[in-house]
DNA sequence: CCGTAGACCTGTGTGC
DNA sequence: TGCACACAGGTCTACG
């Protein structure tokens, strides 16, 4: 489900009800939710600690503890991290109790999200976060970047952008609004894409990008920010989800296809 | 190494 | 109303 503009909406919001604030119970019900280390050792590591900070990277939630421990969570497609409970909120599957009497909610419909506790040192638990390439809005991602990740690759420019290596934190929405920006047809092999058109792109990651981060992220179905509330860029959206409706530049009737394994729109006028 | 299909889950929407 | 099937903001792994 969330892509950047939707953990980075996250984070903002539960930054000012975690800051400083004592972990004092913690349960977790569903098992799989937990990567690294297991239920025991997991409660008992985060038991006490005092939260000093909030950040993300890519779309993982960083959450710094007192004593020098990190609690990484990944949302996947369904996750939600919340600070209250709303009226018929179902999937609950784990809770943090706060010393100020409030609650953090873990919810996740399909129970792919997970959750990780570790100390410098034990990066090797950690997956894909230690791997994660350049954040799109940082100056690191640019065209010359993105020309060499893309040099002499056969498959999608769509399937490389979903690559959280290539850059972090785009997903299925943000990837097919970029390439519309950008006027580049999703499925051109990464190395067809010539100089001019890695410039326009990197721009038109960062401009969707930071777009959507100000209209709070986009509420397809599931997503919820951290008050509970749904985002708003959904309303913006020029391609992703208007398959079979007109391009909002040309009238041309917007098509979809499959791409990385995923739906993919795109108009067969301006995308070339 | 590269690229793609399938797996992991649970729910919703659609068509017969 | 029931049932089968496709599909869903994301990664992993297995395989050719």
């Amino acid at each position: 489900m969330p892509e950047l503009p939707e953990v980075e909406t996250i984070v903002n919001d539960l930054r000012p009800f975690l800051e400083g604030r004592r972990i004092v119970r913690v349960q977790v019900w569903d098992p799989l939710l937990l990567r690294f280390p297991g239920q025991e050792d997991f409660s008992r590591r985060l038991l006490g600690r005092v939260v000093t900070g909030l950040a993300r990277r890519g779309k993982y939630i960083v959450i710094s503890l007192s004593g020098g421990l990190t609690w990484l969570v990944h949302l996947r497609m369904t996750g939600r991290l919340l600070t209250a409970l709303a009226e018929g909120e179902r999937h609950q599957r784990a809770q943090l109790c706060l010393d100020d009497g409030t609650s953090l909610w873990y919810c996740d419909l399909r129970r792919f999200g997970d959750m990780w506790a570790f100390w410098a040192g034990e990066e090797e638990h950690l997956g894909g976060y230690v791997n994660l390439g350049p954040e799109p809005l940082s100056a690191d991602f640019n065209w010359d970047w993105l020309r060499k990740v893309l040099a002499g690759r056969k498959a999608p420019v769509k399937a490389l952008l979903l690559d959280q290596e290539v850059v972090a934190g785009l997903g299925n929405i943000y990837v097919d609004e970029a390439l519309f920006r950008a006027g580049i047809y999703p499925g051109s092999p990464g190395g067809n894409i010539t100089e001019t058109q890695c410039r326009v792109l990197v721009t038109a990651v960062k401009d969707v990008i930071s777009s959507a981060i100000c209209g709070r992220g986009t509420t397809f179905r599931d997503y919820r920010s951290g008050l509970g509330t749904a985002g708003q860029y959904q309303g913006q959206l020029q391609v992703y989800g208007r398959a079979g409706e007109p391009c909002l530049e040309c009238g041309t009737t917007l098509e979809k296809f499959r791409a990385a394994g995923r739906t993919t729109v795109h108009c067969p006028n301006c995308q070339k």
